[in-house]
RNA sequence: GGCGGCAUAGCCAAGUGGUAAGGCAGCGGUCUGCAAAACCGUUAUUCUCCGGUUCGAAUCCGGAUGCCGCCUCCA
């Protein structure tokens, strides 16, 4: 079945051809570095994350490149008000970047180019603008035109002179129309600054994606993505800037992902309402993060809450509790016999069909536009199958049995290392959940374990009503028992 | 003011013409000393509302209402 993708740009989902056979080129913006990274560009990095691990399941090569956009306004504002050098910032938050990814386990970008490491590309093309008479200069500063691109606004959907009508901006006197825009900016004293031939000034936002992505995928590449927010103005003008420059498509296919919002409201700095990947690293174990992030389709908008994360982490723990089950069965294994040469009974037949299926529905649902929810929905189905085939067959050392069981834990190694989540033994993962529930409920284990012995002989004795008495009060405090046929088990709600 | 999006059970959520996936929560049952976990069964005659197209619509078209985003830095 053939991928296809919703394209921003046509509005529309059209089958993905890759402009090489086999290869995929693909620029996504990535942040601008004066600041820590929250749940937002969380969604961004996973979903792309995801779309790169995909793409390469399907075989194509994927050269994925991911900007830092490491000297702007913001940056030099942060530097001001900090006392320090802007390249201090800058470099921290870049290392604040890749520890938060890595601690959500988003892969690193093939290329990872920095804005201030190309400055002299981003000279060439504004050159190569003015020559084609898309720039002119005013003072030390140089200004796209836009009345000279036609197809300005044909990603946002807007029309030159609404934007005119609309424009709030304060108008540059100098600018020839309100919405040209900076392709470089002349530096006040102190500023930052690199020589250029129009004098001493630092690039404008939109130049830097125009100039990477051209030196590293080429003129014309095959995804260009990023945040819904960046369509106008960011990737409205990186369009303008570059197809004016090579007379060329910049890109074929744009994906843009939807805002994260917190109980209902747009994550905002006035609101104050940023939750950080750092803090929601240190509530919820990563998967947790993730599972939630893809369960949602990319496009539309996502609520976060703390209710909704909760159920997250419930839903999650069911997979792995499943796959700890195989584990624990699969300890009697002896020898994995070959699945599609041995003849199956009924109800072996069945969970071995659904499971041969599994992938291939998983397929079918990210091949339409990276259906993740829906991906994921046949998954639990999968492991209700499993819980039940488990649950049902008489014979618990049986081969067949076993090597059914060893077959499903790779079907789901394989598809959860797509999404990036059930990538941990299942016994490790109960287990860092625990301990991290632990800590945020300040309890201690020991007291547990005695609190469960002294139950536990209470229960020899037959004592119901002191043993109830001492689980209700371990409830009552967040843990809950089990009483397995070996031994009691519990676990933090 | 201009442009765009969304509206599916108690909650989250998939579903773009063929008769409502999946998860959480709830309820009944199996199991258990009782629970928990797991399993089985069950929970929307209906997809914000009103019209229309069609043999047939949550899905297409028109209208209404509500919520939201972009137009200014933002993933």
């Amino acid at each position: 079945m053939a991928l296809r993708i919703y394209n921003s740009l046509t509005k529309t989902k059209e089958v993905f051809t890759p402009i090489i056979p086999g290869k995929v080129n693909m620029y996504v913006c990535g942040v601008t570095v004066y600041d820590r990274c929250h749940m937002g560009h969380a969604r961004c990095a996973v979903v792309f994350d995801v779309i790169v691990k995909y793409l390469r399941h399907k075989g194509y090569d994927v050269t994925y490149v991911r900007n830092f956009t490491d000297i702007d306004d913001k940056i030099i504002k942060r530097a001001n008000e900090e006392g320090e050098n802007w390249q201090v910032i800058a470099e921290r938050h870049i290392k604040g970047f890749h520890r938060d990814m890595d601690g959500l386990g988003v892969e690193r970008a093939t290329i990872e180019p920095r804005a201030t490491d190309h400055i002299q590309d981003m000279i060439n093309t504004i050159q190569k603008l003015i020559h084609k008479d898309h720039a002119y200069q005013a003072d030390g500063d140089v200004f796209f035109a836009v009345n000279t691109f036609p197809g300005y606004g044909k990603l946002s959907g807007k029309k030159l002179e609404e934007l005119e009508a609309g424009a709030r901006v304060q108008v540059d006197t100098r600018k020839r129309n309100p919405l040209d825009f900076s392709l470089w900016k002349e530096s006040k004293p102190g500023e930052p600054a690199w020589e250029s031939p129009w004098g001493k000034g630092r690039p404008g936002w939109h130049i830097e994606c125009s100039a990477m992505s051209s030196k590293y995928l080429g003129d014309t590449f095959d995804i260009h993505g990023g945040g819904q927010d960046l369509i106008f103005p960011h990737h409205e003008n990186e369009i303008a800037q570059s197809e004016a420059a090579t007379g060329k498509v910049l890109a074929r296919y744009w994906i843009h992902n939807g805002f994260v919002y917190i109980n209902k409201e747009k994550m905002s700095k006035s609101l104050g309402n940023i939750f950080t990947i750092q803090e929601a690293l240190r509530i919820y174990h990563p998967e947790v993060i993730r599972l939630f992030l893809i369960s949602h389709h990319y496009r539309g908008p996502l609520d976060f809450s703390d209710v909704i994360i909760n159920e997250t982490e419930a839903a999650l723990e069911r997979f792995y509790k499943t796959l700890k089950a195989i584990d624990d069965s699969l300890v009697g294994l002896k020898e994995e016999l070959p699945l599609d040469r041995v003849e199956l009974k009924g109800d072996e037949r069945e969970i071995y069909e659904k499971l041969k299926e599994l992938p291939v529905k998983f397929e079918c649902a990210m091949d339409d536009d990276f259906n993740t929810a829906l991906a994921i929905g046949h998954m639990f189905d999968a492991a209700r199958a499993l819980n039940r085939f488990m649950d049902l067959y008489p014979q618990k050392e049986d081969s067949i049995f076993l090597s059914i069981l060893s077959y499903g834990k790779k079907q789901f190694g394989k598809l959860g290392h797509i999404l990036g989540i059930l990538v941990s033994e299942p016994a490790q993962y109960l287990e860092d959940q625990r301990a991290r529930k632990l800590r945020l409920l300040n309890i201690d284990v020991s007291e547990i374990e005695a609190k469960i012995e002294e139950r536990n002989l209470a229960r020899r004795e037959k004592d119901w009503a002191r043993a109830d008495k001492i689980r209700a009060e371990l409830a009552k405090r967040g843990i809950l028992l089990e009483d397995g046929p070996e031994k009691t088990t519990w676990r933090v709600v």
